[in-house]
DNA sequence: AGTTGGTCTTGACAAAAATCAAGAAGTTTA
DNA sequence: TAAACTTCTTGATTTTTGTCAAGACCAACT
């Protein structure tokens, strides 16, 4: 069972033949270090799981690029206004390492609603869920100093600091790359 | 036809007959200035919608109480996380100025599901925009500094700083009082 | 009218975080 | 291997924001 499955079984509690079912519409896909999954502006009309590797969801404000999310193994990626809604993509979607993805497409994305009965309520209850994920994080953002924000990923998820470049991380955090490298040392002792 | 009506019908597309059957299952409630729609740790198991009036939603972290969102008129109210997946409310959703509400409770919404055949499909949609509002709410916090944020809320809703005590729009713009009221100043020049 | 309680503002100061600049360390490229 | 890049760290400084304390303002109540 790939680690797609296992998400999804995991996560969703299908039976065995939804599950094959589901699964059997993504497909593999490797992207190389640097390569784009989506670019802003462009629509996106795939859905990936991100099975290995690191990926980075980020946009250009001004000169700037403000890192919305870095994904690793058994994270979604998409731009989910777009895929949705059909509008055109907010975020550039990009590996930071090679990767391998299992992606499906819109069209077949649709199908999986006209083979699998629960499928729509499936979709609800993961955007639910990724919703309130979202909620703790705006909270964090109102409560936490970058301090008490920097620890609470580090202590979430050390490996993260020795694979991503800090710099991306800063910006998740919501500080200054000079910041996070302080509180690095801080927190080291 | 009711703001809630107005609002399913603008939002959602439905047919005049679905929206019937929709509405049909909200019922009218009034809350007091200072009553709780919902109290943390309690189980969300109502849905409302704000017809008149205005709704805090904060948590309490240690001794501070910290506003996640202000709702007004046209918000949809609900801890989403105890709706749909039965968990404790994380939020305290209390009536700042007595309000008049739509509610719908977990049975008849459960109901709507088994006499529009979409539902499902719209909950999916309205919780997939609720996110991606959220989405650009976090990306405020890791691009904008307190007085760009005060800004932006002050220009899309000048209202709200008349309605609401500015210590609550001050934890939901993630700052202190005391710089929303020099911002404020600053801002009045 | 006076008291009480809550809210907002202001000032002085402290702390947190950003900015700017330089240099160290590590990679990639030629 | 050396040069060129990039990333990260560090120091000095400025800016932003938070904290604490006092007072102004206002509304509600007695």
């Amino acid at each position: 069972m790939s680690e797609l499955e296992k998400y999804i079984k995991t996560y969703f509690g299908v039976s065995n033949d939804d599950l094959s079912k589901i699964s059997s519409y993504f497909k593999p896909v490797t992207l190389k270090k640097n390569d784009y999954f989506l670019k802003e502006g462009r629509y996106c009309d795939k859905l990936g799981f991100v099975q290995r590797g690191i990926i980075r969801e980020y946009v250009l404000i001004g000169d700037k690029e403000v890192t919305k999310w870095i994904s690793t193994s058994g994270y979604f990626v998409v731009d989910l206004s777009s895929f949705v809604f059909h509008q055109t993509a907010r975020w550039n979607i990009q590996a930071l390492t090679d990767c391998e993805l299992y992606v499906i497409d819109q069209k077949d994305y649709q199908q999986i609603g006209k083979v699998v009965t629960r499928w729509t309520e499936l979709e609800k209850l993961f955007i639910a869920k990724c919703f309130t994920v979202l909620e703790d994080r705006v909270l964090t953002h109102l409560s936490m100093t970058a301090e008490e924000r920097y620890n609470q990923l580090f202590n979430f998820n050390k490996e993260l600091f020795n694979q991503v470049p800090l710099q991306y991380l800063a910006s998740m955090l919501g500080m200054t790359p000079e910041t996070l490298s302080r509180l690095r040392k801080k927190a080291a002792g």
